[in-house]
DNA sequence: AAAAAAAGTGTTATACAATAACATAACTTG
DNA sequence: CAAGTTATGTTATTGTATAACACTTTTTTT
């Protein structure tokens, strides 16, 4: 079996993934007719920032650092749902925090590798996952609508350095 | 494909889920040297009186409604903890919520299959999700820790019935 | 360009979920 | 039964999320 760490857990170029990700989204929002608004743009980078999952109320403290005003929980729940609404970013129920999606142009699920000692998430090839929920649902009658897979462990590169 | 609904979704005599489970519960905590207390069995049933699953909050209120005497946050938590911890229940990460495990005896992880109509929560057969686990972390090196699977969707019983 | 409608944001308050810290009670076990 | 451990009670607090209503900005319609 091929070991081939994901993106996320190398070392890389991260601001090529956050210059993608807000032109992704500002694709996405003009070809749909929805406004990627300053806040919700400032949201989503914030996301982006790193791989790890972020929650609400971090990122109220971010806005509200940047901003110098104080900002309240809607104003920060209301852009993650038209982010989500957008497949802009995903949520990871595990932790009540929230990720980029690297693909949003793919509509894709959610299934992600989490990984306990960095924090790292990343998404995992649907290629063995997908036809695994389809047979599943369909041996018991379930007619799918929505899906999460959340798997913790160990990283690659955590493994590596830490080996405990 | 063979079309199986599961029990949960099918008319039942849940009477016997209930019976069943509190009777494993007690083998496994005599086994384990661990004690079942009465609050801890309460618990276990009021979680057992559906297969729909249960927020710690709901379970607060129904202690106290049968209890006539207030009961805090703590007192359920500790009670789920061990649950969780002995495996006689699951975590719904997506609900926020807590329901029973048919099968605690075997060791086992957390898929499920969860309908949006009537709110009963399923466990998958683990038949091709484990494997297509399994074969994804190994895919990428990651070492898994714990996982858990939800599918969200309508069930058998649901489909049929409403067909909206 | 003004009026009307819709979409977005601000504000206050509150509900729901979970844990920390310390006190008391109840079960072991020697 | 005394000491130690485990379980529960109690108060307070933190974290996560939404409801309801006011106000502003953008878009659409006339």
């Amino acid at each position: 079996m091929p070991q081939q760490p994901p993106l996320a857990c190398q070392s890389h170029d991260h601001q090529s993934c956050i210059d993608a990700a807000i032109l992704a989204a500002g694709r996405i929002c003009r070809e749909r007719s929805v406004r990627l608004t300053p806040l919700r743009q400032q949201v989503l980078t914030l996301i982006w920032q790193s791989h790890k999952p972020l929650g609400a109320y971090a990122i109220m403290d971010m806005l509200a650092a940047a901003t110098t005003r104080r900002i309240a929980p809607p104003t920060v729940y209301r852009a993650l749902e038209f982010l989500l609404e957008h497949k802009l970013i995903h949520r990871i129920n595990s932790l009540n925090a929230y990720i980029g999606c690297p693909e949003p142009e793919n509509q894709h699920h959610s299934y992600f590798l989490i990984c306990s000692d960095c924090g790292i998430a990343t998404e995992c090839p649907a290629k063995y996952l997908a036809p695994a929920i389809a047979k599943t649902a369909a041996s018991t009658g379930f007619d799918i609508d929505d899906q999460s897979v959340e798997i913790i462990g160990r990283c690659p590169s955590c493994r590596e350095t830490v080996n405990a």
